[in-house]
RNA sequence: CGGGGUGUAGCGUAGCCCGGUUAUCGCGCAUGGUUUGGGACCAUGAGACCGCAGGUUCGAAUCCUGCCACCCCGACCA
């Protein structure tokens, strides 16, 4: 196969298309707008699995499993939510097959189905109307529940990873007495997103919280945290959103509370997803291939040895299998890569195409010298690096690594995040650079959209962290009191 | 849903306009050999109902009709 990659500068959206395929994380599969998730890319999407799964245990949250299958009229009961998901939904309406007359199979019409079944794009519908049965006292509350799933939007242009039109995420429900702890779940959860983006994905990320016409169907507030991509457009990584009593009124999910009266239920949901595969591929990657953050590499070393013959390959092999346990005692993940098929060149260029961070080569000249050719995906730097301490010298490296790629994002967004004053400085940065541009805006929908219109940018989100400062929208002139966040976005 | 494109071996492709031996080439695969510090080379070999269904013709990958699927751009979208 050309293992060849477009370069960025020629062609983004094919280099993006390029890196998911050729480093094997997914492929299209038969199915309009789904994917078949690669074994190195499920590897990827498990570390994130493990990780988020302690974080979310480790704040007093239990997974549990709701149905796939989501019953028609659960959508309308929620008037904002079947507005925002109803136009996307894949709906199930019989229950079998039978032999067609071409010998085919044809859909049986006698098994119509008396209510349709939804493919659930979100499941606040199916849940909230299960915690009506589990809740009837203030001391069932507060329920943190979230599952890992898979959720079906019919979406009518779809991008490997990053809009699929079935992706997996998690998604977590939780219900709980009070308001101020509702927010304080949706904040904490933010939190977390914002912790896993940035020390584990390598990816900075700005908290915010969105417009009103960008919030979640349902939601009264639209926590989220905004990441920047290599080409200057906007990516949401994650949401977090304040559900208020919407749900709860909607199912009718009530509690007494401890002064013995009827209350409804404070909702929050939050949710990460498989998108953030294509997050860490469009951060980091280079024209090589992918870049890995050392914390979410399936491998983070892959030894390569290199032999001129079958004796020689045994000898390096003992060496190898020695450092590999040594690495391995310090939690370090690594390949040792010994097949017989491929030559050392051809593994350099496979590995730096999968984003493995760091690559070590051994041969009989390092075994003589007592060192070892250690590389850096990163950077692309060599070193030769003694036998001695290679395993602390190689976990300081990963952590190196680590923190290297965090910091190049980070100047990358920073050099791209720009403020506008006028409304000519704001199109001429979006027009001629991209990235975030900070303005001022006069809080009103109508204005939010004829940007869009204008600009196709939108406001990413409100930043938690935005100072006080009066000023005048860029478009209408009107006063602001603070500026928000506008991009082109995914 | 509009615009564009593609469909030939596991992958990438030539051939199609202008119908005519056994469908081209590369990668990959198998076997043998030489190789191995940045994508090795030689030899031999296997592998294709040319997206599907009709039609025209002595003859269709090629021409005609219909259908299907996927991709890209746009609109849409937490």
């Amino acid at each position: 196969m050309n293992k060849e990659v477009t370069s960025r500068s020629k062609d983004y959206a094919q280099w993006y298309n390029d890196l998911v395929v050729k480093a094997d994380l997914a492929d299209h599969s038969a199915v309009r707008g789904c994917m078949v998730i690669k074994p190195y890319g499920f590897a990827i999407w498990e570390r994130m699995q493990a990780v988020l799964d302690k974080m979310f245990k480790d704040t007093g949250h239990v997974n549990a499993y709701f149905p796939l299958l989501i019953p028609k009229s659960f959508f309308s009961k929620e008037a904002s939510h079947v507005e925002g998901f109803a136009k996307e939904c894949a709906v199930v309406t019989h229950y079998r097959l039978r032999n067609g007359a071409d010998g085919g199979i044809e859909v049986d019409p006698e098994a119509k189905l008396e209510e349709e079944l939804i493919i659930r794009p979100t499941s606040e519908t199916i849940i909230w109307n299960t915690y009506k049965t589990w809740v009837q006292s203030y001391r069932d509350l507060p329920i943190l529940v979230n599952q890992w799933a898979n959720v079906v939007r019919w979406e009518m242009r779809t991008r490997l990873f990053l809009r699929t039109a079935e992706f997996l995420w998690q998604e977590g429900h939780t219900a709980h007495a009070t308001k101020e702890e509702a927010i304080t779940e949706t904040e904490k959860m933010l939190g977390v997103y914002a912790d896993f983006a940035e020390n584990w994905l390598a990816l900075p990320v700005i908290k915010g919280v969105k417009t009103a016409n960008e919030r979640f169907a349902g939601a009264l507030d639209t926590y989220c945290i905004e990441a920047l991509m290599q080409d200057g457009k906007a990516l949401q990584a994650g949401t977090s959103h304040f559900l208020g009593q919407n749900f709860a009124k909607a199912f009718d999910v009530k509690f007494t509370n401890k002064e013995g009266k009827h209350d409804f239920v404070w909702a929050t949901s939050w949710g990460v997803s498989t998108r953030l595969m294509g997050a860490l591929v469009m951060a980091h990657g280079d024209d090589r291939g992918l870049v890995l953050p050392p914390n979410l590499a399936p491998n983070q070393v892959v030894i390569v040895p290199i032999y001129k013959s079958l004796e020689e390959l045994e000898k390096i092999s003992v060496v190898a299998k020695e450092i590999k346990a040594k690495l391995n005692s310090l939690d370090i993940r690594v390949h040792f890569d010994d097949r017989d098929n491929q030559r050392p060149g051809w593994k350099f260029a496979e590995y730096e195409l999968k984003g493995v961070p760091v690559r070590i080569a051994i041969g009989s000249r390092d075994i003589e010298n007592n060192s070892v050719e250690v590389a850096r995906r990163d950077s692309g730097e060599k070193m030769a690096i003694p036998m001695d301490n290679l395993a602390t010298t190689v976990q300081k490296l990963l952590w190196d690594i680590q923190d290297s790629i965090f910091n190049k994002a980070l100047n990358y967004r920073n050099e791209n995040t720009r403020e506008a004053n006028s409304w000519d400085e704001f199109e001429s940065i979006l027009n001629d650079k991209g990235g975030f541009v900070s303005a001022h805006w006069d809080g009103t929908v109508e204005t939010a959209d004829k940007i869009k219109d204008k600009t196709k940018a939108t406001i990413r989100c409100i930043p938690l962290d935005a100072k006080k400062e009066n000023g005048t929208c860029i478009l209408s002139g009107k006063p602001s009191e603070q500026r928000v966040l506008f991009a082109k976005a995914y």
